[in-house]
DNA sequence: TTAGCTGCAAAGTATTTGCAGTGGT
DNA sequence: ACCACTGCAAATACTTTGCAGCTAA
């Protein structure tokens, strides 16, 4: 079940599955995004937690790497559900309609393998593209 | 002549070569970067022109494609001398001294090509690298 | 029971907008 | 002279903090 899944992934991130939290990820589960915190805030129900909340558990989440942060340098940041046995992948985000493609097979490991001979440690990444979509450009 | 070479590169650009213009661009292409806005305010003088007039005008050069914007995902935006001819580069960020290192070689146009042959255009990518920086590791 | 979670109010930081006046070309 | 540019004031957008009460384990 769904939902029991999703109370197993809080737990074994020592989370408290609160309603909030069930809600919150169990909709990052089904709906891949990457969202708003606004839009998330929707998804759930506005009444159903305050926006305060939202950035606190987002935060928690993000430090649990439950989810992943997307900055696409437009306002609000982005969240989108992170699976910690998938590969993680990329976005193409059309920056007439704001559609999200989203980039399979990101190949970056070979340099950060590479900073790591340097001397860095505990890399991460941020790689997004913007253009314009088929759709738009039409 | 330095300074001329500013006024050129504006006037390329169809802008008007101001004082608060010439500073700014002048500063960016002496020291590379990349700086906050209120890092740039700084640079030049905050008597020599107002925050706002700092936001515009690097609007413009952005639009102009005289600088390039750097998001670091942690507050302010940031700004580079963005040169036409030279191949663009990205940077690596250390989570702890903020410190950043230049990264040569951007490998990610065969990615662009294969979205151009998808009818994506207008491409243009950001990627940055954050991590523990080896001073501070240690 | 208690540490973690939440709501509400308030503050903080980054950025944008409106409008009137100034200054390059 | 004209239109781009600038300053000042105010507004907006996003996010964080403080504190008191609540609730899952």
């Amino acid at each position: 079940m769904t939902g029991n899944e999703t109370v197993a992934l809080l737990r074994r991130a020592k989370l408290k599955a609160t309603d909030v939290r069930l809600a919150l990820l169990g909709r990052l589960r089904e709906e891949h995004g990457p969202f708003t915190l606004e839009e998330l805030h929707q998804k759930i129900g506005r009444q159903s937690c305050d926006l305060v909340t939202m950035y606190r558990t987002l935060a928690v989440f993000q430090e649990a790497r439950l989810v992943r942060r997307c900055d696409f340098g437009d306002g609000p940041i982005r969240y989108e559900f992170f699976d910690a046995h998938g590969a993680h992948h990329h976005h193409v985000v059309c920056v007439r309609c704001r559609s999200v493609t989203n980039l399979e097979h990101c190949s970056l490991d070979a340099i950060e393998l590479k900073l790591r001979e340097s001397g860095f440690r505990d890399l991460t990444h941020s790689l997004e593209f913007f253009g314009m979509c088929p759709a738009c450009k039409a």
